[in-house]
DNA sequence: GCAAGCCTGGTACGCAGTTCCATCTTCACG
DNA sequence: CGTGAAGATGGAACTGCGTACCAGGCTTGC
């Protein structure tokens, strides 16, 4: 944690505000990146070396927010999956409020310039393929699943776009983007389960009290309990009890 | 239908054929425009006229296919929905059959070319906005119906994109294709039912024990509980209830 | 303090895509 | 047939993205 790597975040900071001052100012289109690279008091290499290109620079923490997710489903234990694949997503929800402005920024600049659109809907496939691959293993990792895997990666990554552009436009503020959200994915809840429905028999599930909104992950060590409200902790005490067991 | 506009589609086609000639020896990229114009005896200006990019020559029927399916779903009635939804879709899968095997090297080119992938990826947009538009009216167009039919449009195109792969990738012949796609659309007939069925009134979900602690996020939101021995869990209960307070 | 690396920025290059213009073809009409 | 208009063609020049290469400055380790 150098300060040398401080300072290079700092300059990848003023690279990106210098890009999105400009494309304000003048377009995307009307903005090469030297002009970037020159406001931001950098060099044209230098850009390049920081961002893959142009593009890039409008999705700068695209990466990191994908290994979040991967992270987050990576934790799922049998019968807790649903409440990781809820909460995966909701991290790009978050992600997004927590920009604010700036994502709105870019999102206004995305619906106008078909570039960045195109950047868009390839940063959407990879969530939808990280999404199916978790829930193609969960659900067996066979070739009759695949489908269905799909399908459901597509639906809940669909959902969230949903909630998520209506923020965007403004139409909803982030507490009801969020608690809009969970709703969404709770209708969808259903819809998951029938996905999931294997041609054979599936392995047993044993009842795991996900439907009660609380999910534990935990095998020997360290236990990690998500309670969804926690004004009616105390009446799942008993689930958590069993759960842990 | 004048001699002029057949000789165009001719030179179209030579261009065409030329561009995945090249393909084919030295690669997308190893391929300038420039060779493909010489190739098929045309100027690079011309090139530029017939296909917007260097991409669209690769999908040159993608245009015409969109119109097709366009038209079918305007030919659907109070009934009929799924009929044309299932036989819009089969106009893709009809297409890419009968282009055999240059589709093939189209999908192979695809794979290994990050460009073009991203092209695929624009077309696949195109279809489900196009079948979701008309999904959407479907249902009544209002706003709360937008997501199911977005839902329900994305299921039928990524449904019958896999079984369009499995060809395309040799796993099955054409007449399995066609069978297994019917198959797979039937399956999703249930699904598509309950997209339709229209959403709960956006006063509020009454209160169902199946989802109890889920709904209720507005307060406190959802808490996070690390134990670090899952057996002394009961110990902590107190305490944890004190923290969540 | 010196040498071995890396980070930087500058130059040059290839190529996609656009614009402009001169030339050639096609077609309609007298 | 002939002629003029409209449109199609190809060439040349230009912009700008992205890459390769190189030289100079800065950090880092000994």
């Amino acid at each position: 944690m150098s300060e040398a790597v401080n300072s290079r975040n700092h300059q990848r900071e003023r690279v990106i505000s210098a890009a999105f001052d400009l494309f304000a100012e003048r377009g995307y289109e009307g903005t090469t990146v030297e002009a970037i690279a020159d406001r931001a008091g950098v060099g044209r290499t230098t850009f390049f070396r920081m961002f893959r290109a142009k593009e890039s620079v409008v999705f700068p923490a695209h990466d990191r927010l994908l290994a979040a997710i991967e992270a987050r489903l990576t934790t799922a234990r049998p019968g807790t999956e649903k409440v990781a694949l809820s909460e995966a997503s909701e991290l790009v929800l978050e992600q997004y409020l927590r920009e604010g402005e700036r994502a709105r920024q870019r999102y206004a600049l995305t619906r106008e310039v078909e570039a960045l659109r195109e950047r868009e809907r390839a940063s959407i496939f990879q969530y939808e393929r990280l999404f199916r691959r978790f829930i193609h293993r969960w659900w067996g990792g066979d070739r009759e699943t695949l489908l269905r895997a799909e399908l459901a990666a597509n639906a809940v990554v669909t959902a969230h776009n949903h909630v998520l552009r209506a923020w965007l436009r403004g139409e909803v503020g982030a507490e009801e983007a969020r608690t809009w959200f969970r709703e969404v994915i709770r209708d969808l809840d259903s819809q998951l389960s029938w996905y999931e429905r294997p041609v054979h028999a599936p392995g047993r599930r044993e009842h795991t009290g996900e439907h009660d909104g609380v999910s534990a992950a935990s095998e020997g060590g360290p236990a990690v309990i998500v309670v969804r409200d926690a004004n009616e902790f105390h009446e799942l005490v008993p689930r958590i009890q069993e759960l842990l067991e």
